[in-house]
DNA sequence: TTAATAGTGTCTGTCAGACACTATGTG
DNA sequence: CACATAGTGTCTGACAGACACTATTAA
C-alpha cells in the first residue's frame, strides 16, 4: 500500500475519477434488528447463516449493500428484510453506524444498522423455525435458499458473533427511550388494539407498570389511535374493550421531548 | 456483473474470504460538521476542496476512511478534524449515516456524518481564512497541502456541494434538540466563563430568551460546571461575576429525556 | 449615588402520578 | 348478582415559568 502524506486527497495527483485503490475499501454491509412481539415477550429476528464466517450460528439479519440494486441504505435494509427474514413493510429507521477494523475478521467493514418493528401477525412463517433443533450439518445448510429464522425473547440473548450483541442492545435502547415519548410501541401491534393491550405493551419494554390514568392522557394527547365501532368481547366475564386502530393520516413526526430548558414563549 | 439470486450471501460459491467484487463497493467517507460559537453566532467550519469533484467549492471537512490507519469511524473523523481543520480534541460524536447512490456523481457513496463542537479559541488559525476573497486560480489552489478554512454563521450557509446541507441541518437539529436537556453547550465554551455567558449561549442555539432563575436552576441539577475562586471582572460598570469550569469527573452520560411516559416507581 | 449586570426568593398555574370510583359485558 | 376488566373523575405534590427583589462592583 502506498504511503503518502496523509490526507488522502492530495491535489498533485490527477486520479482516477473513483479514486479507487488509495486505501483498502472497507467492506460495507446493513444489519438489522428486526423486533416483535410474541407471548408477550419481545423478541428479535435471527438467522442462521448459512456461510463463513460464522457459518450456522445465529445472528441479525444483513448482508452487503448491493449498489447496483439499492437506491440508499434503507433500501438495502428494507430488501434484506423481505428476502432473508420474509417481512414486508415494517417500522423502519437507521439506527447507528458501526465501523471499525476489528468488529469482522475479514477486515475493516463498515455495518449501517437498522432497526424495525413489526406486528408479529405480519411476519411470514416460511422460513421460521420455533424451538431449539439440533444445528444442521454442512449439507442441510446449504440445501435451501432461505436462513432459518427464529424469534428470541431478547433477554435470553446472551451471545452473539461479532458486534451484533452491541448492536442488539443499543437498539433495544433505543425502542425503550423512544417508547418514553413518542407512540413507536403501535408499529408492533396487530392492526386492532385495546388500549390495555397497548399498555401492557408499553409496560413490557418500559420494564414496568404504568399508570393506567396517566398512560391513556398520554396516548390521546399523541392523537395516533382512534377507535373503531366493533366492540372486543374475548375473556368472556368482564366489560368488552373498545377497539382501536391506528389513524391513518399519521404524521411520522415523533415530538422531541423539547420541554426542558425552555424557551420563553413570549 | 454477475446476476445472482438476489441474497448476496449465496452459499455455493467458496468466494475469497474478502467476498470482493460481488457487487461494487461503495465508496466511505467520513464527514464532519465541525461547529463554534464566534461573534456572537454559531459558525460550521468549511473547507475549501482541493479537488474534483466540486474543486474549489466550500464544503464540509472530510475525507475517506484510511483502513491502515483509523481504527474506527470515530478516529477516521478525529484524523480528518486534525489534518484538514487544524482542530485538536473537540466534543465529537456520530451524527447519522447518509449512504445512497445519488449522493455523490461519483457513484453509490457513503458518509458516515459526524458533528464536533469546539471552543473558537481552541481553534488553531493556521489555515483559516476570513473574509470573502475571491476563489483561487487551480495553481494557487494546489500551492499548498491544506485546505482553506473558513467559518460560516449557520444561517448563512444555504447552499452546499452533494448533500452536505442536509447533513449541516441535520446536525443542527441534533445541537438544538440535545441543548434543551443536556449540557451539550459547555464544550463551545472557553475554559472559564460565567452563567450569563453560558445562557447567553443557550440562548443562541435555541434562538429565544430563557429565564434566568430556570436556567440556573437547570444548570446546578444538571451537575457540570463548578465556581472557580476567581472573579470575572471585565465591563467596568457592574458587578462581577463568578466564573465557573466544566467540572473534571464529568460522566459522559447525557440524561436522556425520560420523564414522558412514566414507569411507577414503587 | 447611579448604572448595569450578577445572583436569589418566592408565587403560581400546570400537570404527572396516584387512586378511587363507576360502567358494562358474561356466566 | 358476582366477577373481572374497561374506562373516568379528581386530588395533590412537584416543579417550570415568571417576576421581583437584593447584591456588588466601577465610575
Amino acid at each position: 500500500m502506498t504511503k503518502q502524506k496523509s490526507t488522502g486527497e492530495l491535489p498533485a495527483q490527477s486520479a482516477s475519477i473513483l479514486m479507487l485503490g488509495r486505501h483498502p475499501h472497507p467492506i460495507v454491509t446493513v444489519d438489522v434488528v428486526l423486533l416483535t412481539l410474541k407471548d408477550q415477550q419481545l423478541c428479535a429476528a435471527l438467522l442462521q447463516r448459512l456461510q463463513e464466517p460464522a457459518r450456522g450460528e445465529w445472528t441479525l439479519p444483513g448482508g452487503w449493500v448491493h449498489t447496483d440494486k439499492d437506491e440508499d441504505a434503507l433500501a438495502a435494509a428494507s430488501r434484506i428484510l423481505k428476502t432473508k427474514a420474509g417481512v414486508e413493510s415494517p417500522y423502519l429507521e437507521q439506527l447507528q453506524t458501526f465501523a471499525s477494523r476489528h468488529r469482522d475478521r475479514r477486515g475493516w467493514s463498515v455495518s449501517i444498522a437498522h432497526y424495525a418493528l413489526i406486528a408479529h401477525d405480519q411476519v411470514a412463517t416460511l422460513n421460521s423455525h420455533e424451538g431449539s433443533a439440533p444445528s444442521r450439518s454442512s449439507a442441510e445448510l446449504i440445501a435451501n435458499d432461505l436462513p432459518r429464522l427464529k424469534w428470541v425473547p431478547i433477554e435470553e440473548i446472551r451471545t452473539l458473533p461479532f458486534d451484533h450483541l452491541t448492536i442488539l442492545r443499543t437498539a433495544v435502547d433505543r425502542v425503550q427511550s423512544k417508547t418514553r415519548y413518542s407512540s413507536l410501541p403501535v408499529n408492533l401491534m396487530p392492526k386492532t388494539f385495546t388500549l390495555s393491550e397497548l399498555q401492557r405493551v408499553y409496560e413490557l419494554i418500559l420494564g414496568g407498570p404504568i399508570d393506567k390514568r396517566g398512560f391513556r392522557r398520554r396516548i390521546d394527547e399523541l392523537d395516533i389511535v382512534e377507535p373503531i365501532k366493533g366492540q372486543l368481547a374475548i375473556s368472556g366475564v368482564q366489560r368488552p374493550a373498545q377497539l382501536y386502530r391506528v389513524k391513518r393520516k399519521r404524521t411520522q413526526q415523533l415530538a422531541t421531548a423539547d420541554s426542558n430548558i425552555g424557551i420563553k414563549t413570549e
